[in-house]
RNA sequence: GCCGCGAUGGCGGAAUUGGUAGACGCGCUGGACUUAAAAUCCAGUUCUAGCGAUAGAGUGAGGGUUCGAUUCCCUCUCGCGGCACCA
């Protein structure tokens, strides 16, 4: 047992004053720059949880520090956002006062887990100093035309009294407080992120080391189909309706035309619409709708045909029905689509409910029955001239026809939406926009920058939907910069995802007030070589930052096009009873207890040996004595003057090599248990280790755990700190075996093994595995057919099976 | 429904160009030390049969490829994560 409370606060605090954190400027030195995604500092602090990703981070900036590298490991807080905000009203505190009181509680439980962060370097995004290069960076987007206003509807949540994102939702419910949304409309600010969608969704292939699963999600997210706009004539009227489809191989049997109920179409045709009162009663029915219940699959598809309406087929000349129907969404391509019930399952439902015609257009390449709707690729059938083509050509052909005759063209659709950048809340960088009469909207010039919150009496929001900011009216009223003119500044303030877009990039120069980033620093900093964080941020902050990047890069910020090099992702830790961790259940383990009780470096041990890291696992206290006691084992290991034995010498190498890499993989648990056998081994010659070897012990353990190997370190008349030492490397010629164990197997079932030693003939394996009486017995009056050897590893004898 | 990932002892998990399944840790059993307990140290611990040597079975289920499959292929079941009427 050793004391870990005086050892651990002891280190700490020499660290500190040694500034062994403190990251250098020398660019003559290799860089590596680890990043974890930096915590948002809520009341209620850090569980268990939250710090494994950091733990993970921090033994491999140690780990490189020791390898000679210059390593950037940052840390900071992302500080706006509602949470805080929430917490603020409820606790009748400001929310600058509650961000700093959360901020000092994280940084406090940081602290004593012994992170080799550079506190100098740490990042508040609430700082008026962070959050100028935020607006800054808006502006720019501005001025790159790629921001608009919008006066679209926008999820609304009755309880936050706030406008979502889609991407804030979840199953249509508020992704905070799981309320039910409304659509309401409302002025946002809007950035063109779909822009980008290409450029995001290619450059994917440019990340061979991000976990397949996050990029599939991305790709996902983005949505790309190729496809095509075929231009639909309205009979009787000089309009076309436009429909997006990616099978226009199938166009020969479409049988009716669906809008969606917003389409701008509907009103225009109205005049002749025979059925008008039905059909605005199913637009208002639809409108009433949350996109919960719209987006139901469960439920029927209903529609209503708009009587007097025909739509002509470009292809063939063909009138068929027009429908109105909640299924097609106005959001997505051109808001109406062609239907095919015969080869689309959402058509042929709706065909079926509405007694619509079924006309076959393609059939099976293959000779199977054809079902009565066939989704897949096949052979044009009674599509005039294109009939028999297969549905790849067909389509290529077919556009091409379409595009001849002024028809239609090609055109490629995205799920991505554009992002809703307004939020009207308090606690968000505010939008550096002037609205004036005269000029419109007009950025806030940059000298004026930042931009900052004024204080406010009330955090609570205003319930019609503005910002409390909307209430100070001496902050509101103000000059238009371009006419100076009286103007009114917009109130709205940036959603939470501003801030850490590009924080990353801040740590490499964060006191730089001249520029977001110094471009030399960046460049010899950039990009971050490994990225540690949840995989719940795939299609969110991982989104948005490579997109902010990008944008940086078009406007000659930053030097690289992608900001991430390496990225991994953090699985969780549950509690003992296999739920989430939340005080809901009472299932929190506090990591200031445990570290007080077992101290820091047990704590970091354990999580990293307690599961893969990147797979969720549930915390298991007497899992956490364990590795305890495997420290308390390496304290009681005594040096010797007497040499070690060949075991120990082997084994010791060995596991210099396979610790560094199990690091460098992020197979933090294999590395663990390589150590305890390292010391297992070495309790087996009597726990004792020579003094040429035993710093070479504390060395692989350092990274993991940080205090105790310092302690010990220093307790052999080491003077300096050991994180200055250089890791060990393993010596080649001790790491190789003398002897290897030889299997024997019969028919490929293990029988006898042999130990002999390396590098041994087949022909002398043979001899042996013949005369071993286990081997032997099963080779009696049996015929060898033939033997498979693998030298150093096994030798197989094939016999004739004979029943 | 679609995309991705996974399933191994009582538990967490280990094992990759296909070659001894169960490393390491927890738990459990026994022993040493102790007046006793805790701690520590040592030994054992997949299941079945056997005192034992040993034999048989065994990596979610079924099939296949192979001298040999936890690993590769096919079908299925269950679980986790993401997306979801995207035309």
């Amino acid at each position: 047992m050793y004391d870990h409370l005086q050892i651990e606060k002891k280190w700490q605090q020499k660290w500190r004053e040694s500034q062994l954190y403190r990251v250098g400027e020398d660019q003559t030195k290799p860089k590596y720059y680890i990043l974890d995604m930096f915590p948002y500092p809520s009341g209620v602090g850090l569980h268990v949880g939250h710090p494994k990703g950091y733990i993970a981070t921090d033994i491999l900036a140690r780990l490189k520090i020791m390898q000679g590298f210059n390593v950037l490991h940052p840390m900071g807080f992302d500080a706006f956002g509602l949470p805080t905000e929430n917490y603020a009203i409820k606790n009748k505190m400001q929310p600058q006062g509650a961000t700093d009181i959360n901020i000092a509680n994280y940084k406090r439980q940081l602290e004593i887990l012994g992170f080799t962060y550079d506190w100098e370097r740490e990042i508040k995004t609430t700082d008026p100093r962070y959050y100028k290069w935020t607006q800054w960076a808006f502006l720019k987007m501005f001025e790159a035309g790629l921001v608009f206003e919008s006066y679209e509807p926008i999820n609304w949540c009755p309880s936050c009294k706030t406008g979502l994102a889609n991407e804030d939702l979840e199953d249509g419910k508020c992704e905070r407080c799981g309320s039910e949304i409304e659509q309401k409309p409302m002025r946002q600010w809007v950035i063109r992120i779909t822009d980008y969608a290409e450029r995001l969704l290619a450059d994917l292939d440019k990340l061979p080391e991000w976990e397949t699963s996050i990029k599939e999600m991305q790709k996902n997210w983005i949505g790309k189909s190729e496809g095509a706009e075929i231009n639909f004539g309205a009979a009787s009227s000089e309009l076309k309706i436009k429909v997006f489809t990616t099978r226009v191989d199938t166009i020969f049997g479409c049988t009716y035309v669906v809008l969606a109920p917003e389409n701008e179409l509907v009103e225009k045709l109205k005049s002749q619409i025979t059925n008008w009162s039905q059909v605005a009663e199913y637009i208002a029915a639809v409108k009433n709708k949350t996109n919960l219940e719209r987006t139901d699959l469960n439920k029927d598809k209903t529609g209503v045909k708009l009587e007097g309406v025909q739509a002509i087929n470009p292809f063939n000349g063909e009138k068929v029905a027009v429908f109105i129907a909640d299924y097609v969404l106005n959001s997505y391509g051109t808001g109406a689509v062609m239907a095919v019930p015969a080869h689309d399952e959402r058509d042929y439902e709706f065909a079926q409910k509405y007694g619509i015609s079924i006309k076959k257009s393609i059939s099976p390449a293959a000779a199977i029955e054809a079902p009565d709707c066939y989704t897949d690729d096949g052979l044009l059938l009674a599509s005039g001239e294109f009939t028999g083509l297969n549905s790849a050509s067909a389509r290529t052909q077919m556009i091409a026809w379409l595009e001849k005759n002024n028809q239609g063209n090609k055109k490629v659709n995205y799920k991505l939406q554009d992002w809703v950048f307004s939020r009207q809340r308090y606690w968000g960088e505010p939008i550096p926009i002037i609205h004036c009469a005269k000029c419109g909207a007009v950025p806030v010039p940059y000298e004026q920058l930042p931009l900052t919150l004024p204080n406010v009496k009330s955090y609570e929001p205003s319930g019609t939907g503005e910002s409390p900011l909307a209430t100070i009216a001496d902050w509101v009223n103000t000059t238009c910069p371009k006419c100076g003119g009286p103007a009114q500044r917009e109130t709205n303030t940036m959603p939470q995802w501003a801030g850490s877009s590009w924080y990353y990039l801040r740590y490499i120069d964060p006191h730089n007030d001249k520029a977001l980033v110094d471009k030399a620093r960046e460049k010899y900093w950039s990009p971050v070589d490994f990225y540690v964080g949840g995989a719940e941020h795939a299609t969110r902050h991982l989104f948005y930052a490579r997109f902010w990047h990008k944008f940086l890069f078009d406007i000659g910020v930053v030097n690289y096009e992608e900001p991430f090099k390496k990225l991994k992702a953090v699985g969780l830790i549950i509690g003992e009873d296999g739920r989430k961790m939340s005080k809901r259940w009472g299932n929190v383990i506090n990591p200031d207890e445990v570290v007080a009780q077992y101290g820091a470096d047990s704590l970091r041990l354990y999580e990293m040996f307690m599961s893969p890291f990147s797979d969720s696992s549930a915390w298991n206290t007497k899992g956490l004595i364990g590795v305890r006691k495997f420290l308390d084992r390496v304290i009681n290991i005594t040096t010797s003057t007497e040499p070690d034995s060949a075991v120990v010498i082997n084994l010791l190498h060995k596991t210099i090599k396979k610790v560094a890499d199990d690091i460098l993989d992020f197979k933090f648990n294999t590395a663990v248990s390589a150590m305890m056998i390292l010391v297992n081994a070495i309790y087996n010659q009597g726990g004792k280790l020579s003094q040429a070897n035993y710093p070479l012990l504390l060395q692989i353990l350092a990274p993991f755990a940080p205090h105790l190997a310092e302690e010990l370190w220093a307790n052999i008349g080491q003077p300096d700190s050991i994180f200055r030492s250089s890791y060990p490397t393993p010596d080649v010629n001790l790491m190789k075996d003398s002897q290897i164990t030889m299997v024997v197997s019969v028919n490929g079932k293990m029988r006898a093994s042999l130990e002999l030693p390396t590098g041994i003939s087949e022909s002398e394996v043979l001899a042996l595995a013949l005369e071993h009486e286990l081997v032997k017995k099963w080779l009696e009056g049996k015929e060898i057919v033939k033997k498979i050897f693998v030298p150093d590893k096994l030798i197989n004898i094939v016999i004739k099976y004979t029943p």
